[in-house]
DNA sequence: TTGACAAACAGACTACCAGTTTGTTTTTAT
DNA sequence: ATAAAAACAAACTGGTAGTCTGTTTGTCAA
């Protein structure tokens, strides 16, 4: 005798952790939802009661992803002082997260298609991309951070610096050496580099 | 009475014009090949002789995108004087080339989970990149680009922010503002902006 | 408690679609 | 001229996303 949203959590979370590996072995495209009915225990019914259609449940998969990327990402942030160390550590937290193979393959290389343009950017524009824009807006304000530009429009080229950092290294060999890079071009900003 | 090679022409550009407009209008899962065939009036076996799946099909039109992409560049490269303008203005090429509806949902968005990672970033190594990177080198060498990170790290960096610039916008309201922050973003390495 | 209602679930069924197979026509090379 | 290969035609198949109808389980007011 469970109550309803007992049950609802159950149900949802098992098709959701299910999925997520999934995807992440197989891709969206060639993972079956009757293999992913099998590996949550659960029937066609319970899942499109559940999610409109397959694509809503990918949805929900990069929603719980985005939010341990979020997690994560305060973590490092954590102990940081001054506007600039921050925004570093949280850039590199960010991309280490996402340098991980089951996170790449969902939320790097197959959400903008899977969810749409639209729905993509709504995901994005829901977690990191505010906390990069403030990280930037603060770092700025305080005069650690110099552009000529607008704070928006630096957020949008480092988001897809750092988003480029993670796809073109397809099995994390150079990320150190890239992660150096990404370190040199914040400096850039910071005039340390003249 | 044509020649082979004069059919073989015939029959793949058929077929990749029809797949190029289908799958920039409904994007490629929701393009059924059936609809690809009697858009290129061309039969199912036809098909099937020149290309192993659809996603191959898919590739061959991102391979004319790319080509395409090229020309605009160079053309846009050739009356310009100086490393660091032409890099500005080989950039910008590409950035409004890459901002057009169809170009952007078939090679920004959907080419990465379509092609796979691997097969993606082959098609990126075949064109623009290369360019991009001598560009960049050119200029560093010259002293017009100051960064203190290596060349191949820093055009991976400005290569995904010039993606993020065009993915980020999908209804290019604010290019001509995010182009100005490209523009505002190179002349950090340049020194003009302290 | 009970009874009406809604939420959660079960599983058969359907429409469609990518890729295959088998057979035919046209070109090429000897 | 003829054998081989390239190009094409179209019927067919296995599999899959989403639907439909019906059943079970929880909720809440009287």
């Amino acid at each position: 005798m469970a109550t309803n949203a007992q049950r609802r959590a159950q149900t949802r979370g098992c098709l959701i952790n299910a999925a997520r590996h999934l995807f992440a072995e197989q891709g969206y495209a060639d993972t079956s939802t009757e293999i992913i009915l099998s590996g949550a225990g659960v029937t066609r019914g319970a899942m499109y009661h559940h999610f409109r259609n397959k694509a809503e449940l990918f949805e929900a998969v990069c929603d719980l992803l985005s939010r341990e990327a979020m997690a994560a990402i305060e973590k490092a942030v954590a102990g940081q002082r001054g506007s600039l160390a921050t925004l570093k550590a949280g850039s590199l937290a960010w991309v280490d997260f996402m340098a991980r193979d089951d996170v790449r393959r969902i939320l790097v290389v197959e959400a903008p298609s899977v969810l749409g343009q639209e729905r993509w950017r709504a995901l994005d524009e829901r977690y990191s991309f505010p906390l990069l824009r403030e990280g930037i807006r603060e770092a700025m304000e305080e005069g650690a951070l110099h552009f000529s530009g607008s704070a928006e429009g630096l957020t949008v080229l480092l988001n897809g610096a750092m988003n480029a950092l993670v796809l073109n290294d397809p099995w994390a060999e150079n990320l150190p050496r890239l992660r150096q890079d990404l370190l040199a071009l914040f400096d850039c900003f910071s005039g340390e580099t003249p």
